[in-house]
DNA sequence: GCAGTAGTATTACCATGGTAATAGTATGTC
DNA sequence: GACATACTATTACCATGGTAATACTACTGC
C-alpha cells in the first residue's frame, strides 16, 4: 500500500486530486479542463501523472468505452492530516501552540480571523 | 539565487539546517555526529548533502586547514516561513482560521495548550 | 619515510515529480 | 473505406533529494 512511507505529494498530484475530491470521479480530458487555462499542460502529462498516481494507490480508474474515468482514492482530510502532521513535526517538533504562534506572529490576522479562531478554542475548551 | 522558486527542503536538508542554526557552524564530521546514532549515514552522504546545499544557496562554507566549515545561509524564520506558507496556501486557501480548525480537530490538545492558544489569541488582539 | 587517518572531489545510482513526444488503437464521419 | 479524432501505451528526459562508493590528497604518528 501507498501509505507506508511520507505520502510526498507534488503541487500537480495534490491540484488533481482537489479536483477528484470535487467531481467524485474524472476523465483525463476533465481534469485536464478543470486544471487548465492557467497551467497549460499537455493531454499527456495528465496522463501520465493520474498513471503514475494510480500506480501509487492514490487514485484508481474503471473503464467506460474506451475512457479511463478516474477517482481518488485517498481523502481530503487523511491527505491535509498526513502533511500537516509532517510539517508540524519537521517544523515545531510537533508543538501544536508553537506552528499556531508562529502562523500568527506570521500573518496578517483580520479581527473576523480573529475572533473565529478564539470560538474555536471556546468550542474545544468545552468540548473536552 | 535559490529563493527564486518553492525552497523545497527535503527532510535531511533540513535536519542539517536544524544543526547548523543550533551550531552557527560545523564540519562535516560534526553535523554527522549530530545527526548520527538514529540515522547511520555515511560521511560521504553528509559531505555530498551539504554541496548539493551549497550549490543551491542554502550554506556556503570557508576553509580552516583542509577542512570545511559550514555556516547556514537561509533562517530558521525564513524557512518556517516559506514551508508553513506554502502548506497553507496548497492546503487551506491560504485560511488561517482553516488550517488552525483542521489542526485543532485532528489532535489533542491539553488544557495547557489551550491556555497557550487562548493567550497567544488574547495578545494578538492587544496588538493590533 | 611510510601507513593510517581524515579530509575533499568525483562519479554513480535510484526514486519520484513533472513534462511531454511519439506511437498505437478504436471510433465516428463523410 | 479513408481520415480525422480521441483515447491509451510506451518511452524519454530533466531536476532534485538521498545515499554512497571510489579516488585523490594531505597530515600525523611511529
Amino acid at each position: 500500500m501507498n501509505t507506508g512511507k511520507g505520502l510526498r505529494l507534488g503541487d500537480l498530484q495534490l491540484r488533481i486530486l482537489r479536483i477528484l475530491w470535487r467531481h467524485h470521479e474524472a476523465t483525463v480530458a476533465e481534469v485536464m479542463a478543470k486544471l487548465g487555462r492557467a497551467s497549460r499542460l499537455a493531454y499527456t502529462t495528465v496522463a501520465t501523472m493520474l498513471r503514475k498516481m494510480e500506480a501509487r494507490g492514490l487514485v484508481r480508474h474503471r473503464v467506460e468505452g474506451r475512457t479511463f474515468i478516474y477517482q481518488p482514492l485517498v481523502g481530503e482530510a487523511q491527505v491535509s492530516r498526513k502533511l500537516t502532521d509532517h510539517l508540524l513535526e519537521r517544523l515545531f517538533q510537533g508543538s501544536l501552540s508553537g506552528m499556531v504562534s508562529h502562523l500568527l506572529s506570521t500573518h496578517e490576522v483580520t479581527p473576523d480571523e480573529l475572533a473565529k479562531l478564539e470560538s474555536l478554542i471556546e468550542e474545544r475548551k468545552r468540548a473536552r
